[in-house]
DNA sequence: TAGTGGTCTAGACCACGGC
DNA sequence: CCGTGGTCTAGACCACTAA
């Protein structure tokens, strides 16, 4: 028995109504929905079909999911410049936004293969790996990996790692960025990554990987940024 | 009656052996998957559970799926630097692969609210808009859809729309290009989009957005790419 | 026309989050 | 402890592709 009103699928029916619900302000940034087996129930059908139509709103960044604790209709993504380097608080902030900083690992190890390519570093040089998560409004949108060369960097692991970088490397060390190279690309979250983001293994994210190279042109550092695919827009200005 | 050999889950046991089979090269770039029923008579287990392994591999880049045909193994990422305005083709055949560009139609028409916003024009303002589908290695990775100022670009649908638009801008205006300025984020393909690319509605996509300006600092397009999320690595240099 | 993925049903048990 | 999403079973019919 179809429904009186065709839109193609059921999947497409359920995404269209509750895109509208959103559209309409009746379910706002941040509310959370109702469980799926609410929205299965509402909607007349099985939580597999339902969950098609979440997937769908989660691809197109209307809504996200949190591991085991729901679906939330999504804020509007954080403007993000990587060729500015101004601290992500300050950033955050000027969108008006709350920032905030965890350090999940900081410790001394050896520059795996990729990291030697990127870097242009021999073969098991020390390099300092800081592992971190970024979180807008409390929600984690970026998980963040930190590779510095070890020796441009003495006694880097006694300071507070909670604070701007570009801040410590300006102040401690004298260094402050000249020009860096990027790419950029989506991909699935795995392991802690997925994990620090509280997404599902496998879940989508986009990736950012930038090199960091000093005022005089010397390679200083790799960030490997991983971003919830829903919370950001890179934007770029080329001249 | 769970696998002697744990990986945490079905799907993930399911898409560790076929990622391992990529690694090795028994499944190589380009090569077709047997389908979801012969692999999840392989795995013993239902082509919904086989699907999700599926899914996950695809999120990561690792295979892609064309609507009704089948699923593939993924081809290296295309490098694709935005800031330098060389000709796709050029693009593709500097990475040894094979470019191909469709028209899918050219007509002159009326600015959306967005557009107007975009390219910073009064409400009602003719536009030219062009929407093209451009292929790598024979496959359908890129929707594009072209925004002219009219008024900029005058009888240039008598032109061919085939070849490449910055030489049509040369050659017939006289412009070049002078700075840009780009919004990436990931997005999900819908209508004309997916079935251009092949994708089954919803599908993840990277969507990048240009806003063009000549030499003299005036706005001549936008240009609103939709990738197939696999295909492509967004890479740039900052001064 | 045969085979593919797209969609859908009607359930079930599990691991984890939060009270 | 209960509620949540995560995972999984065992089927079914449909729309479209490709030969």
């Amino acid at each position: 028995m179809p429904n009186p009103i065709r839109y193609g699928s059921q999947t497409t029916r359920i995404r269209k109504v509750l895109e509208e619900q959103i559209d309409q302000g009746l379910l706002r940034p941040g509310d959370k929905l109702p469980s799926e087996r609410e929205l299965s129930a509402l909607f007349e059908t099985t939580r597999i079909t339902l969950k098609d139509a979440l997937l769908a709103l989660e691809a197109a960044g209307r809504i996200y999911c949190e591991d085991r604790r729901g679906w939330f209709v999504s804020r509007p993504r954080l403007m993000y410049n990587p060729q500015y380097r101004i601290h992500f608080h300050e950033m955050v902030t000027m969108q008006n936004r709350q920032a905030s900083t965890q350090v999940l690992s900081a410790a001394s190890t050896l520059a795996t293969p990729e990291l030697c390519r990127d870097l242009n570093l021999q073969p098991l040089t020390p390099v300092i790996k800081i592992q971190r998560v970024r979180s807008v409004d409390g929600r984690a949108v970026k998980y963040v990996e930190h590779n510095l060369i070890a020796s441009r960097f003495p006694r880097i692991l006694d300071h507070d790692l909670t604070q701007s970088l570009t801040c410590l490397y300006k102040e401690q060390f004298g260094y402050s960025y000249g020009r860096a190279r990027f790419e950029i690309y989506p991909t699935a979250a795995q392991g802690i990554i997925a994990e620090s983001l509280n997404l599902a293994d496998s879940s989508p994210v986009l990736f950012i990987k930038r090199i960091n190279y000093d005022q005089n042109g010397q390679i200083l550092d790799s960030d490997l940024e991983y971003w919830r695919h829903d919370a950001v827009c890179v934007s770029i200005d080329s001249g």
